[in-house]
DNA sequence: CAAGATTGAAGGATCAATCTTT
DNA sequence: AAAGATTGATCCTTCAATCTTG
């Protein structure tokens, strides 16, 4: 008792001392995910440190990239995909587009949008991290047997669904 | 195929399709733990805002609270504790001493040291938040049975466990 | 009026530099 | 020299307000 445990671990271990009232269980879950997403995301944020990126510019230039040629997609539907709202993804534009990385065009079809593309060094910018990105994911889950893997991502893939139904 | 998959199976089969020379596998660990922690961070985030605090302040508070009588820690216990830099909790305690939630004190053994001390208002704003703060955990997790959440909180112990040795 | 994007204010984070104390 | 805390620069984020277009 109280040994081997993890940093949750402790946490309900204090917890239960001070207020035994409250009902830790879901703690177990939801704590160990904010603190594995924490951790990990630390890992990923310096690795891509190494190729001039960050965790927010990886992401907005892998989904141009996933969309295929042309490398074009819609202001909104990046915020979407991201999850980020439109501010973030404008003051996100105006540093790739610094850095020569992506390229804004008005939206021949609708003149209140913006097509945002992806540039020749951009894309080469992403190519060149994506397989060190996965290579850093590759070692983070490791530890665990292939088995452990697959029903780690199905009940992660469950938690998901609920948590869709109660955003906004 | 491609029927009824979430987010991540979408962005794996748009990575499948642009570079099929990539191993994904890893995503559909590490792709859905981001995913799930932003989801349940946002959340969490708009409930405490109810009670006048941030995610990042209520940890801090509930780090202090779960410390027990005297409600006291040293700054570098709450910066370790919290995975946050020691720049971080100072700008954090400028920010709960000003609205009188914690309380600094010198460290009489270390003159080096500050130590930090929740305030009645502290103590009382952290209780009213806290029986909140894990009903929407609990909401979160109740689409799982008990025995999926319980493996879900092994695997993720599993994955924590091989985080922290890869951590700097 | 609603939708898409931008702006500015405010909070949260890291990092490197600095100051004091050990 | 090393540890604890603070500062200032910089970046990412949300939110509310605004402007343009549908």
């Amino acid at each position: 008792m109280g040994e081997g445990g993890d940093w949750v671990d402790r946490v309900i271990e204090e917890w239960s001392a001070e207020r035994p009232d409250l009902d830790l269980g879901p703690v177990e879950v939801v704590g160990r995910l904010g603190r594995a997403a924490a951790l990990s995301g630390r890992l990923l944020e310096r690795n891509l440190k190494r190729f001039g990126l960050t965790t927010a510019s990886f992401d907005l230039l892998a989904t141009l990239r996933r969309a295929g040629p042309p490398y074009r997609l819609a202001a909104g539907a990046l915020a979407r995909s991201t999850l980020k709202t439109s501010g973030t993804i404008t003051a996100r534009l105006d540093a790739l587009e610094r850095d020569g990385l992506v390229r804004r065009a008005p939206d021949p079809d609708d003149r209140r949008g913006v097509l945002v593309e992806l540039t020749p060094d951009g894309h080469r910018r992403l190519d060149d991290a994506v397989t060190s990105h996965l290579e850093a994911q590759a070692a983070m889950v490791s530890g665990l047997s292939a088995t452990e893997q697959s029903f780690l991502a199905a009940l992660l893939a469950r938690l998901l669904d609920g948590l869709d139904e109660h955003q906004p």
